[in-house]
DNA sequence: TTGAAAGCGCTACCAC
DNA sequence: GTGGTAGCGCTTTCAA
């Protein structure tokens, strides 16, 4: 003795509405093989009965599940928090009708995956080792984006942003003030814009024939911590330094904070990279390089859905470029 | 022609293992009725054929999705970054094995909405309007939790901080300290931890006899440019203000930046909402209120998951304490 | 313009 | 222990 369940089916709706279950289909995916007439009858039925599609029949049955993934390196502490939600943000508002986002990280590997789950993936990838990870999807599942880091996986669509050229961009420009001892707070080294950065850092001062000095380069971690203790170790270890790169702004964050307790404010040229909000307030207002989030994460999405609607995608490959934002926190140099 | 489905599905194992389809289940879903012997031989086919289940079909049969939805009032720039991603991050580790999460914002109301795609749903709420969407979402699905905010609705899991008590226990530090001119920089008027910190300001300059100003309360945004413009126009109106309680930490960073282009860092005293990490590294460091939100969150997700297994949950209610975090931002007062 | 039948891939239920 | 059958709620295909 089975009670009926509580949720309205497209039979249920049929009854109710006197047509067969398939005019009510019909209705519902808005085919125009319904008389106009008997497609009012019907909605006034769905309405009146709050009915609802079921999607999981529906996905089993067109094979598509209407969600696609979100896949973190890791949902952890490795970058900040604005940049995440910026991603998250941006991918939210470029959804195709219908679909949802399923937010995961991939730390853990390959563990909880299953390709029944999502009709794509956009991973944003940190770091060379999620390549493997990420090949190993890819053959069960070939509708997947990578942005935010250059893979060497082929035959997929990965769009990245030229953080060597930014950080070389932002190291000339203190050269160009003036500065000549300059160094490098880094985040964690296997993190993929931490070697980036480093090698515009490098190529910058290469190119201006300044010697690189090891000892003016610090790796901490992408976070205020980081660039507190790394810019507190480089004060201490390298007194001559007249400037620092800080490979992002949360770096330059902490290094300010440093300078600051050491009455070296104004006295060191900080720059940081990403342009995050909290730039536009520190003290110095913060020198940065704009890394257009927003633009690689839409065009990420937009190219996933292109590969879920089987539209052919010619470019596998976008770079997208930065912008110096120059503010106070790196003036020309005062001896 | 219909050529066959790249997926392997069931059947497909259970051909290849020489055994029924019924047996093959069995093994997926470690039934103990499956003779050992049998579960080897069946084990290695599926892990030959790289088979993983197909959660649609499972659902529909099983009328669970195995996903839950972590809604928030709005997605966009209402709530700090560093709010949204602890709630995430929390709710993430705090996932029942094999479920997924879905992030999605309400702010467009029902229009999206389809309860066959979820078990159960968090709520992180902001404003009093969320509750008329809130309660249209519970007459169809039942297990949902809402979070971060007071609700009216009878009948549902709510999970809260005390924002009042904290708001006034910040304020009756400032008053302790000697401060008398007590200013407000608050955040938009219809968020719910607007009105509460505002409640705590209003009780605590009661309880000490003080005079409430209303030309010392400003309300913004809950940004840094929200504290950066509010405090610019209060320095301007009421300059003879010594302290500042700022609804939360980004206000009081930008309310920091407008003290210190007037030469006025360490003459007013502030105080933070929250805790966040920026805190830490303002100068001087922020005297905040930490709010738990890591704990609000596991607990959310932890009773809607006693909720969707059928578990009894006794306490509907539930208000979180804060605590005072004193650093160096307001200190003893020195005329 | 409408409807009947088949079946998506899986699990619940019953039989052996 | 194992297998057969029914059916979850929907769309696709074909027939009327």
């Amino acid at each position: 003795m089975q009670s009926k369940p509580s949720h309205k089916t497209i039979r249920d709706i049929a009854e109710l509405a006197g047509v067969s279950l398939m005019t009510v289909s019909r209705v519902i995916n808005n085919s125009p093989l319904v008389r106009e007439s008997t497609r009012e009858k019907v909605m006034a039925i769905i309405e009146e009965q709050k009915f609802k599609v079921n999607i999981t029949a529906r996905s089993l049955v067109s094979q598509k599940t209407y969600t696609i993934g979100v896949f973190f390196s890791t949902i952890e502490h490795k970058v900040s928090d604005s940049f995440t939600m910026q991603c998250l943000r941006e991918i939210y508002n470029t959804l195709a009708p219908g679909y949802n986002m399923v937010v995961k990280d991939f730390s853990q590997g390959l563990y909880e995956y299953n390709p029944s789950r999502t009709d794509g993936i956009i991973f944003i990838s940190m770091q060379e080792s999620d390549d493997e990870f990420i090949s190993l999807i890819q053959q069960e599942n070939p509708k997947i984006v990578v942005i935010n880091r250059r893979t060497s996986i082929p035959n997929i669509i990965n769009i990245t942003i030229d953080e060597e050229a930014g950080a070389k961009a932002a190291v000339e420009l203190l050269i160009r003030k003036g500065y000549k001892n300059i160094g490098l707070i880094n985040g964690q080294p296997n993190i993929q814009a931490n070697i980036d950065r480093a090698n515009g850092y490098y190529q910058a001062l290469q190119e201006a024939r300044l010697p690189v000095n090891a000892a003016r380069i610090y790796n901490g971690s992408f976070n205020f911590e980081g660039g507190y203790l790394m810019m507190t170790r480089l004060l201490q270890n390298t007194p001559d330094v007249d400037a620092v790169f800080c490979a992002n702004d949360e770096i330059a964050v902490g290094a300010l904070k440093a300078l600051e307790e050491r009455g070296l404010k104004g006295k060191i040229a900080i720059v940081g990279f990403n342009d995050s909000e909290i730039g536009r307030y520190t003290t110095p207002p913060l020198t940065t390089v704009h890394k257009p989030v927003d633009e690689m994460a839409r065009q990420g999405c937009k190219a996933l859905f292109d590969l879920i609607n089987g539209k052919e995608h010619s470019e596998l490959r976008h770079v997208l470029p930065t912008e110096l934002v120059i503010r106070k926190s790196a003036t020309k140099k005062i001896d």
